[in-house]
DNA sequence: GCTTTTATTCACCGTCTAGTTACTTATGAC
DNA sequence: GTCATAAGTAACTAGACGGTGAATAAAAGC
C-alpha cells in the first residue's frame, strides 16, 4: 500500500527473547538515570544502550515513570536480598558490628547507581517508591537483624544498652551513604581529591571507629586504640 | 509596520530595578532547582515565579546552566559565610563541639534546598562548582575554625589527639545531612515518619551523642549520659 | 497446519522547551 | 534636552522528546 510496508518488510528482526529484554531495558534504564537524573536521562538513550526499540520499552514499562519506578524497586530488593544474606546471627556481636559496617561499606562503594538512584527519589519525595506494591510485600532485614545484634551485644555487657536499631543502621548508612554521595563537592570544598584510595580507606576505617565508639559500653578500650598506644583499658 | 509592534506598543512596563530583579530569579532559581532537579526544572517556571520576563533571565545569566551555576555559587557562599560567623574561638572546646553540631543541624533543617541542590551537583560530578572563578576565591572556614577547636580540646586534655578536622566535618555534615536528605526513602523503609518533630529531636540528640563519643577523650563520662545515669564517671 | 498470542519493528506526531529576534522604554551622564 | 545604555516586553522558532498506531514475524497452543 505504502512505501512504509514495502520498507518493514526486510527486517532482519532479532531472536526473541522477552526476558533478556526486559532485563536489558532495566540495566540500561538504571543506568542512564543514576547518571542523570530523571529530568535529563533521556528515552532514546536508554533504548539506544540496551539496543533494543524504543517502542519495547513502552510494551514493558508504560511509561518513563514506569520505567524509573521499576529501576528503583529492583535496586530496593537487591539491597534488602544482600542484608538478608549478611547472617549477622552466627557471630559474635563486635565482630558482627564490623561486619555490618564492612557490608555497608561495600555494598554502596560498589554500586553508586544506589545512590545516585535513591538521591533521584528523595528529590521526588519518594513518590514511586512510597505507592509501590511490589516493595511492600518486601519487609527491609535490617530492624531485626541489627535489633538482634545489639541485644546480644548488651547481654554480653559489650555494647550499651540505650541505642536503637534504626539509628545505628541510620547512622552506619549516613557516613558511608554521604562521603560517598558528596564526594564531588566535598572534594571542591576542601580541596583535596576524596575520592583517590587513600582517603576512601581511611574514611571506612574512620566509620569502623565512629561505630565502635558509638556502640561499645566501653569504646575508650577499643582494641584498635589500645593497639596504636591512645588509651589504656581502665576496668 | 506590524501588528507586533502595534500590540507591543502599550506595555505598562514596571518600575526598573536591575538588583531586585536579579535576586528575584535567583530566588525563583533555587526553589525551581531544588525542588525539581536540573532536567525537571523549567526556565518559563522560574520567570513565572520570578515574576519577570523570561528574556531577563537569559540576559543575567546567560543560560539555563548559567542559572544554576549561580543558584548554587550563592548556597555555597551562604554556607561559607554563616561558617565564619560561627565565632567556635571565643568558647571552649566541649561546648563549642555542641554548637557546631547545632549549627550544622540548624542550618540544613531550615535550608532543605542546599541539600537537592548539593545533590544535583554531586550527580553532574561537581562540574559546575569546579570550575567556578567566584567560588574558588572563597576559603571555606570550616577546616582551620575546627583544627583550632580540636587543638584547644586536646590541649585542655578533653578531646582524642587523632582525629582529623576535616573527618569530623564530614562526620557532623554527613549525619545531619544524610538523614534529612533521604528521610523520605527511609521513612518508607522502615515503616514510621522520620520528619515527625519527635524523631528529628531524637536524631538531633543522636548527632550530638555519636560526635560527643567520637571526639571526647573519655566519652563514657559523658555528662549528658550522666544525668540520664547511663554512666557513671571513673575518674 | 492453523490460530492465537505476543515480542518486535518502523514510521510518525503533538507538545513542550531552551533559547532568540526585534523592538520599547526607563534612567543617568553630559 | 538628548543621547547612550541598560532594563524590559512580546512573539517566535528550531529541535528535541515522550509517546503512539499499525503492521509483522516468531512462538505457543491446539
Amino acid at each position: 500500500m505504502s512505501d512504509r510496508v514495502l520498507d518493514a518488510a526486510p527486517t532482519p528482526s532479532r531472536k526473541r527473547d522477552p526476558d533478556a529484554s526486559r532485563q536489558r531495558i532495566l540495566a540500561a534504564a538504571t543506568d542512564e538515570f543514576a547518571s542523570k537524573g530523571f529530568g535529563d536521562a533521556r528515552v532514546d538513550e536508554i533504548a539506544r544502550r540496551a539496543g533494543i526499540n524504543k517502542r519495547m520499552l513502552y510494551h514493558y514499562f508504560g511509561s518513563k515513570d514506569g520505567l524509573f519506578q521499576a529501576a528503583l524497586e529492583e535496586i530496593y530488593e537487591t539491597i534488602c536480598h544482600a542484608g538478608q544474606a549478611l547472617e549477622l546471627a552466627a557471630i559474635e556481636p563486635r565482630p558482627g558490628l564490623a561486619k555490618l559496617v564492612d557490608f555497608v561499606w561495600d555494598y554502596y562503594a560498589a554500586n553508586p547507581q544506589s545512590i545516585t538512584l535513591l538521591n533521584t527519589e528523595n528529590l521526588h519525595d519518594a513518590r514511586h517508591l512510597r505507592f509501590s506494591v511490589r516493595t511492600q510485600a518486601i519487609h527491609p532485614p535490617f530492624e531485626e537483624l541489627i535489633q538482634d545484634l545489639l541485644d546480644r551485644g548488651v547481654a554480653a555487657d559489650e555494647f550499651r544498652p540505650d541505642l536503637g536499631a534504626v539509628d545505628l543502621y541510620i547512622t552506619i548508612v549516613g557516613l558511608v551513604y554521604y562521603y560517598l554521595s558528596n564526594s564531588a563537592t566535598l572534594s571542591v570544598f576542601f580541596g583535596r581529591d576524596l575520592r583517590a584510595p587513600k582517603p576512601l580507606k581511611n574514611w571506612r576505617r574512620h566509620v569502623h571507629e565512629t561505630i565502635e565508639r558509638l556502640v561499645l559500653k566501653n569504646p575508650g578500650s577499643s582494641a584498635a586504640e589500645i593497639d596504636r598506644g591512645l588509651v589504656r583499658p581502665y576496668k
